[in-house]
DNA sequence: TGATTTCAATCAAACGATTGATTAAAATCC
DNA sequence: GGATTTTAATCAATCGTTTGATTGAAATCA
């Protein structure tokens, strides 16, 4: 597989890609403003990537190659419950913490949630590369955590909705953002987010395998 | 205020554009494709709003009307906590039904998710017509059921958890589709998810106002 | 080595198509 | 028949893309 990081003019037309894409949507973008970003002529896009629909693409390439970079090493599956619970707090941590604030992805997550949101083609590559393989590892840690069959219904469900509330504070950030008085989350607000959801893990893990 | 529902070609226009809108994006989407869906010529659309704009602000505005239709008759406060803990599992069930499976209000729904999400002057309407009078109106009923402060950040964190867990089962729908192995989801899908989320919620209400 | 050719890359300019908006005439309604 | 609504036709602007020219550095030749 190809791995490597695209350079110069290819490179500077993908970041600008990530981030108009992310903040405006694809139709909403021109080629001449995703030019003028990266500092180059409308035709580069044409010369490169062979059009606007093909530097969409290249950017999902580029998602998905800085992302499996950035969210590795839950692979090992620990062995008490409790391990696995601790491992869950650490990822719900680590996962606020990069949807929230992460200043380099900032681009990345706006732009994979606007591709999602568009419901294009790109979506089976992102599910399959990102989605899927991150969502059945937590639904082992969560089966582990709380004793039930990793492949279950109830496991998967719960799993989602695990993740969707840490989403939700990027998908609704700016109502967030007001409803709370915060100016921007950043690591402060973060970490009192994290508290709170960590805290809510803990009662529904808890009561899981209780006896 | 006006509270008359729109008739004839403006309802169709708002419909058209409820749709379109929601499923595109107001950028990806065409006043011919509108006056297409809506059976009538472009002209109209400026003649009934004034333009394309127009149109965006008369679909808001007609969420707004059909949604305080719909989510109304949570103004009253329990006294119990464990009245007000009953009182959100009837709004969450309301909440996941309405957001996955009403049929009348997937258009509504995906057009204030892409309003939300492109981040326009109308994400104000939004939020103080729809969304904040809402969360407040949880946080009492949060605040009543765990002995918390209804004003407090932490509760205030809480109901976002609680309601963004929700609406991700929305805007991830296809991703969840395609995890869970649903066709759709429809009455019975949304039946299990509420039965797992009502399970998270019990836990970690109970462990709120334990002694 | 020095001259010539090749090639990827970038540029300004222009292309046809489509965009939202506008106009005035035709149609419809009360 | 006067007011309201819808229509076809047209507008300038912008869209994504293509073109032909130009550059500078590597490759090839003599």
């Amino acid at each position: 597989m190809e791995n490597d990081a695209p350079q110069g003019t290819q490179a500077a037309l993908i970041a600008a890609g990530l981030h108009l894409f992310g903040q405006h949507g694809f139709a909403a973008t021109s080629t001449r403003d995703l030019a003028a970003r990266a500092g180059t002529n409308v035709a580069s896009i044409a010369y490169h990537f062979g059009g606007k629909e093909g530097l969409r693409r290249a950017c999902l390439r580029e998602v998905a190659r800085r992302m499996q970079s950035v969210l590795s090493g839950a692979d090992r599956v620990p062995d008490t419950p409790e391990a696995a619970a601790r491992q869950l707090e650490t990822m719900l941590r680590a996962l606020v913490f990069f949807l929230t604030t992460a200043r380099e992805a900032a681009d990345l997550v706006g732009f994979m949630l606007r591709e999602i949101g568009e419901d294009g083609p790109a979506l089976d590559e992102i599910y399959q590369t990102l989605i899927e393989p991150r969502h059945r590892a937590v639904c082992t840690l969560w089966a582990r955590a709380t004793g039930q069959d990793p492949d279950s219904e109830e496991v998967r469900i719960s799993v989602f909705a695990f993740i969707g509330q840490a989403i939700y504070f990027r998908i609704g950030r700016p109502i967030v953002e007001r409803r709370m008085g915060w100016a921007a989350i950043g690591p402060a607000e973060a970490q009192k987010i994290v508290d709170r959801l960590t805290q809510h893990l803990r009662a529904i893990l808890a009561e899981r395998h209780a006896p």
